[in-house]
DNA sequence: ACAACTTTTTACAATCTCTTTACAGTGTGT
DNA sequence: ACACACTGTAAAGAGATTGTAAAAAGTTGT
């Protein structure tokens, strides 16, 4: 189940949040102040994080701030006593990811959370690892080995991999890799994929020039086959 | 081809949005407000819905929770004045598909209104497999078998095929075949079509010589009979 | 700024599909 | 039965699509 951590130093506040929290059947652990908070953030690896602004010894923009710039993700969701517009702004510019101002409706604040995790979870759900053949792909760690070897492959590479191992078994055409793994706004020609298809094969083919794992499908695009 | 139902008050946006739409060969309809909009998008049945998510008189958001609520499944892409996270929670907790903040890029929003109603159009749309005799064919994977063994068929005798299909005990003149297969843009000769339809026998009745499935009405056109 | 690496473009060859053409065969109306 | 129109189909040519190497452009780390 999913890990909340709160940090709050007013005590009312985090028992309300806490009891919410857990009622919903989410993990609940708690910092007080903003220092405790970074720690818990990056020991505990919580799923969501509810900061409150106003923290005694480092305020929670801060502590918002360093937490992206250490590179961490999670979902964060402010919690500010006032609704003065300066605090929204300044608050998503320092890197949350949604704000709440006090007094907010808990019913309102647990559909925001769970809005979030459902966000998070649709990123994360993705597969981590699969086998075909002999070769092994690690997602998570961008990893690959062929033949229990070390094998190279580029970002865009593995993308175009798990997009089509994704799909396994269905056609996928050049302009759908281009939107989903490229991303809407940019636009490389469609030759592009082929070539890249070509560079995969000679990397992850038993015979790159008779493909048993990505075919070509004249007209339409490429199928991933197991 | 696909409908688009623009939901916008401001004029200019409106213009802009309509004419790269209509240049993109989709039929589009526009509504000042939500009220308006919600009539087209129950009257018109649009492929797709760009919504904004300030309007007059009724916000996009009510909008787009009536709709859903109304049972109405229409992918339907928010766009708003904002970058704010939060609108974009509320937004696809409301029911949205997608999110666009202004200024989009117009290559942007329509990658992202293909790549719905690619998605749209495969759940609706056609059979994905159909069998007769001893052929068994999937659309979707554009894979054919007979007595169990693959069949090769090109793309445009997949179409061909489908098209027959679809209209199985009816009478489909060439014209029609060239004009739904091959699209009102090219004209190859009627000729064209008998050559595909002698090869499909070839490939699929059980003896070419005397087809079973794919029946000649002289001088109208082809049948095609499970 | 340089080197190492990735991504994209370009170009040409190879391959596959589609179209045309031509002629033989079949159907239709008189 | 005859002429004419329509259809079947093989074969060749045209056209499109794909494979791939190599160059160009872009990134990243030092």
């Amino acid at each position: 189940m999913a890990k909340v951590l709160i940090i709050e130093d007013e005590p009312n506040m985090v028992l309300g949040l806490k009891d919410s929290c857990e009622y919903e059947g989410y993990e609940v652990s708690v910092a007080r102040d903003g220092k405790e908070g970074l720690e818990k953030a990056s020991t505990e690896k919580p799923d969501i994080i509810l900061l409150d602004v106003m923290l005694p010894v480092m305020s929670g923009l801060d502590v918002c701030r360093i937490l992206r710039t250490r590179g961490i993700e999670t979902p964060i969701l402010m919690l500010t006593a006032r609704s003065e517009e300066t605090d929204k702004v300044v608050g998503l510019e320092v890197g949350a990811d949604d704000y709440v101002t006090k007094p907010f409706s808990i019913k309102e604040l647990l559909a925001r959370i769970r809005a979030h995790l459902r966000r998070a979870s649709k990123q994360v759900s993705e597969i981590e690892s699969f086998t075909f053949g002999d070769v092994e792909l690690n997602f998570k760690k961008y990893a690959a080995r062929k033949d229990g070897q070390t094998l190279d492959l580029s970002p865009r590479e593995f993308e175009i991999l798990r997009y089509l191992i994704r799909r396994r078994g269905d056609i996928v055409t050049r302009d759908q890799l281009l939107d989903e793994v490229w991303g809407y706004d940019s636009t490389p020609v469609t030759r592009t994929v082929d070539n890249h298809i070509a560079k995969l094969r000679q990397k992850i083919e038993p015979d790159p020039s008779e493909p048993r794992h990505i075919i070509t499908v004249h007209r339409i695009g490429y199928r991933f086959i197991e």
